[in-house]
Order: C-alpha cells, then sequence, then structure tokens
DNA sequence: ATTATCTATAGATCTATAGATAATGC
DNA sequence: ATTATCTATAGATCTATAGATAATGC
C-alpha cells in the first residue's frame, strides 16, 4: 500500500489528527527557525494538543522532525506531479517541475523552507518526488532525449540545482523568478544533453498555473 | 585586512585559542549530530574550556555555530584554493575544483558533512569558496569559455550540482569518487556551454595531490 | 591594574512518566 | 473493556550570572 488506507473509525481518526498535529507544528518550527532545538513543550502547546500525548506518537524529537520532512517532502512532490499530468516529454517535465517549483516559493513559502534546507538530505530518497523524477531521467536516457549515462548522477546534479534554484528564490525575491527557473531549467537541459534550441524552446512553452 | 592579523601579545593569542576551541568543539558536534542542540555545557566541555568563558565569545549558541560553519567554509575554500593554483583555464579551474571536493570527503570528512549539511545557505555568502567561483566564472563567460549568460545563476547550478557531490561521496562511499565527481564537472562544463570534446578532456586532465 | 578564565549556583526549563479522565468499540 | 488523551510532577538538565582565581601588560 503506497498510500496509508484511510483510518476506518473515529478512534484511529482522533489518533492519525493527534499525530498530524504534531508533525504540522514541527514543519512550521522548522520552517521558522532552520532547527530542531524547540522543546517537546514548545511543539506539543504550538499543536494544541496534550504534552503527554507526544510520547503515544514519536520516542524522541529527532523521530518527529524526520516525520516532518519526510511529510513536507511527501506534499511537494504531490503538488507538483498533479500540476504536471500529461507531460510526456521528459525534457518538458524537467522543466516544468523547475518552473512549478520556483513559484512555489511564493504559494508555499513554509515548505519551500524546508526543502532548501533539509532537501538534499533525501535527493536519494524513496519517498517524495524523487523516485518519480529518477523514472523521468530513465526514460529520457533510454529514449534517447538525454544523452547522459547515468540516472543516478543526472539525478544528483539536477536535484541539487532545485535545491540551489529552491535557495536563490528564498534569498534573492527580487530577481525575477519564473525567468531564473526557466534559464537554469534550459542549463539543465543543455547538461543532460538536450540540443541548446530545444532546451531554449521547451523551458519557455505555457505552463498550468498552480493553486 | 581581509585576513585578522595574527594577535599580538599572550593575552590575545590565548583568548584567540580559547575561541577557537569552542568553535572546533561546534564543527565536531555540527558533523557528527548535524544540528545544534547540544547544550552549551557539552559544548564547553568538549572545548575543554570552562563553562563561562562561553559568554566571553559568544551571545548565543546560534552565534557560535553559525562562526563554526563559516570557519569551515572559509577551511574548504582555502584548501580547493592551494591546490588549483596555477590553473588558468576556468573549465578545468571548475573541474578540478569539483574532483578536489570528491577527495575531501575521505580526507576530510567532518567538513565535508558540514558542507552538506550547511552549504547550500552559504552559496551566494562573501566567505569561503563562492566568492573566487563567482570570480572564476565571470571570467569564464567574459572570454567566451563560457557560453552562458548570467555568472550568478551559474554559481547557482554549480554550487547546487558540488553539494549534491558532496551528499553523494558520503551517502553511497562504494561509488568511484574520481569517476563521479569527473563526470559531474563534465556535465556541469556542458551545461555552461564547453563543447563536449573540450569537457571530456578537461575533466581527465591529472590533477595535483591533496595533503 | 586589567582582563580572561574558572567554579559554583540560583532559578528556569525540560524530559519522561504515572495516574486520572474522556472517548469509542463491541 | 480498551485506548488515547490530558494533567500534574519528580528529577534532571540547562542557562546566565556573580564572584574568585590566574595570567599578562605596563
Amino acid at each position: 500500500m503506497p498510500t496509508p488506507a484511510p483510518p476506518k473509525n473515529r478512534f484511529e481518526r482522533r489518533r492519525a489528527e493527534t499525530r498530524h498535529a504534531l508533525v504540522r507544528a514541527a514543519r512550521q518550527i522548522l520552517a521558522e527557525t532552520g532547527d530542531t532545538s524547540a522543546s517537546i513543550q514548545a511543539i506539543a502547546e504550538r499543536a494544541d494538543v496534550g504534552f503527554g500525548s507526544f510520547y503515544n506518537h514519536f520516542e524522541s524529537k529527532t523521530e518527529l522532525f524526520d516525520a516532518a520532512v519526510t511529510d513536507a517532502l511527501e506534499e511537494f512532490g504531490q503538488v507538483i506531479d498533479a500540476r504536471v499530468l500529461g507531460i510526456d516529454d521528459p525534457a518538458e517535465l524537467l522543466a516544468a517541475g523547475f518552473r512549478l517549483t520556483a513559484r512555489m516559493a511564493d504559494s508555499h513559502p513554509e515548505l519551500m523552507r524546508i526543502l532548501r534546507d533539509r532537501g538534499l538530505g533525501y535527493i536519494h530518497s524513496d519517498r517524495g518526488l524523487s523516485p518519480r523524477a529518477l523514472r523521468d531521467l530513465e526514460i529520457g536516457i533510454a529514449s534517447g532525449r538525454f544523452t547522459c549515462g547515468n540516472a543516478t548522477l543526472a539525478l544528483s546534479a539536477v536535484g541539487g540545482t532545485l535545491m540551489s534554484l529552491v535557495a536563490l528564490r528564498l534569498d534573492r525575491p527580487a530577481l525575477d523568478g519564473d525567468e531564473v527557473a526557466s534559464e537554469l531549467a534550459d542549463m539543465v537541459l543543455r547538461m543532460l544533453g538536450v540540443p541548446p534550441e530545444d532546451a531554449r524552446e521547451v523551458t519557455r512553452r505555457p505552463l498550468p498555473d498552480l493553486g
């Protein structure tokens, strides 16, 4: 079961809600402070949950914050994924992913801060966007659209550049986000072996809007 | 004064030593745990420094850990810089930087862990390797060696890829580090507009050894 | 005489748990 | 009857500071 089945009865639902409130609070704290030194008390308070409940769900703060990062990456993957449905060309997929990510700095700033601070450690994780990105890179290599040899290395390079795009968007909000994203996607596509004219064209195609 | 003048008298030297012991301890903790939640007591103990001395040098843990990251980035910059002296071609400089960084995962693992966890936030910092990397990119663009238009964007892409190389080296020590580094440098050079044959040749040239 | 370091400590805060309360399943 | 939540709390730990000690400058 890729997504855990929705809880059946009221008991399990209430339990899941408490857990999720804690994860949400941890995500907020990560986005605001960038670190994990908030006390369990403060986290529970922000989650509006009894202090002792924390221990019903997590054994340590580390465990909670790991769940919080995974939760954020999963949401990121789902937002992007939903918006690029129907795009087949791997090059266009990648370009759309870059441009949509740049927009999420405005629409989902908290999520993007977590991505910037923690994303690099999860580039090759089996959660979030990475597995799908890897698959798309493999498809592109197999079809000859990309001419680089190694999909894992390509994922590293693409992922690292995407993280730096997020950092750039958050640190320099004055820059034109769409322009920067297209430019970086353009560079990445050339890196993967897409001819410059194709790369340029594909990174300027119209894009589905972000809710 | 780019580097602070070496302290003149014994007083200032002792003070600098205490401060540096604290920074060193903070760097160790960052490398080992990845976070900043260690207590000031534990930090002072590890630095072998009286507890109260902490407050002679720093007002908060945040301040200390920021100094620790800056210190690590500065050392990274100096190690790389010393090893690429005499290389003029911007493309070869960049390739050498990638390959030497990959080797530092073995020779300076603690430094590299800090770079992986915190480097992204300092890509456009005016400390460490970034200013020189930016300058080399600008030189390469001016001379026509690189055909991309924007040095700041290039620094983002190159820096992000370098961070992901560090992450890859630390997380997958079984991969051939030299090979991975050359391959990624190759991709990055093509991204910057270097012709594929040139990129391949320049990333395989012999390299100065790392001490 | 000056300045940094160290030791000791008061008060605040944090963690982990125990026991009471409330909600649901069967 | 079962299970999660909440409240209260003991004991540990942490922060910030005050005051004593040691090292150096002049």
